[in-house]
DNA sequence: CTGATATCATTTGAAGTATAATCATTCCGG
DNA sequence: CCGGAATGATTATACTTCAAATGATATCAG
């Protein structure tokens, strides 16, 4: 498969579980790869919605959380639907100029901008199909109801390690401890 | 968890999810939206790549993969790293100007551009641990191998039946002995 | 040989994404 | 009340990503 070419090198720098001589060791670059392509998979089919539904993945799931919630604010939203607020800003910034939310300036709180969905916004909201791309429902379809739990499970755990992580620790503090992984080649083994 | 926010209007509004019958529910909303949370998470750690390396995690899968075949043409370097050839352009681009890669107009097929890495840009490759993000990697640290393993099995299935691998059932052979190779700096160039 | 077609690399244009810096406003301690 | 800290939104900058259009070259049919 695709993702030996790189496995091999991570053998050569002693990284991560060294348990299996030559085989063990590559199932985060394995994840790696794949992870790559499903992004890949998933930018080009928001495309493929964008050319039929004239709304682009992101911008739906950020409608779609501006619809439910009637009224936001910027940070709020970014938070729904884990952007950074500059990410969002150009997000709103397309679905402001497509005429499907409106922005007004708070009147408690002036810094706030609150956003809401216009009529337009809330028909295309409930008239779109979900922002699952295609070749993912496609994918979707071929599994049993059991295998996509199984694979929503499994995805939610790693966003869980990795939210988990980030969370808790200053930012230096987890790349040293990186660095040093490095060159001790620590078994990872939890 | 988050995605029930989306599950919720799923249900609510009657929507179907291409999925399939109305059950399959909200697997696959659940699965999109921890695939943005990870899309994210390793975008945010290649910014910290680079900020420690010179270099971020596209660019150095491009450097790996061009290191490894000693020269090689955009297009086949852009399905080795599943980018498309516009893709790739920009990351050549980066690589070229950080004097990392070199370009050369083939003599013998002047529509083709050689690209090779420099002794800078081997030596990076070399040094450079693997492009396996930093809170990816933590996250695999708190898994036992068994764990890593379906959770690979897991991803790469998604990306089979996304049919992500169709394009490329290119020649990913000879591999092995890439860091024998880059040890010996042998710089011929075939 | 010539014109049509295919291929390779690139450019163009647009979107998504982040961090860092900035501007405005609010809040709060003295 | 005032000045600095905190907060919300945005801008600036940079990178990744794609499709579509372009330019240069090769290949092939006639």
């Amino acid at each position: 498969m695709d993702a030996d070419f790189l496995a091999e090198k991570e053998d050569e720098m002693g990284h991560s579980d060294a348990a299996g001589p030559g085989q063990s060791g590559h199932h985060d670059l394995r994840i790696l790869n794949a992870i790559r392509q499903i992004i890949r998979a998933v930018d080009i089919d928001s495309r493929k919605l964008a050319a039929d539904h004239q709304i682009t993945g992101p911008q739906l799931m950020c409608l779609l959380a501006i619809v439910e919630q009637d009224s936001t604010t910027a940070i709020e939203a970014a938070k729904r639907v884990h952007l950074s607020p500059s990410t969002l800003v150009g997000v709103l910034d397309r679905l402001e100029s497509k005429g499907l939310i409106r922005r007004q300036r708070s009147t408690e709180d002036r810094r706030e901008i609150r956003v809401s969905a216009t009529s337009k916004g809330k028909a295309l909201a409930v008239r779109t199909p979900f922002p699952l791309q295609y070749t993912l429902a496609r994918a979707m379809e071929q599994l049993s109801l059991d295998e996509q739990d199984s694979t929503a499970q499994c995805l939610e755990r790693l966003v869980d390690l990795m939210g988990a992580r980030e969370m808790d620790q200053g930012p230096m503090l987890e790349i040293i401890g990186l660095h040093a992984r490095q060159r001790e080649a620590k078994p990872s083994v939890r």
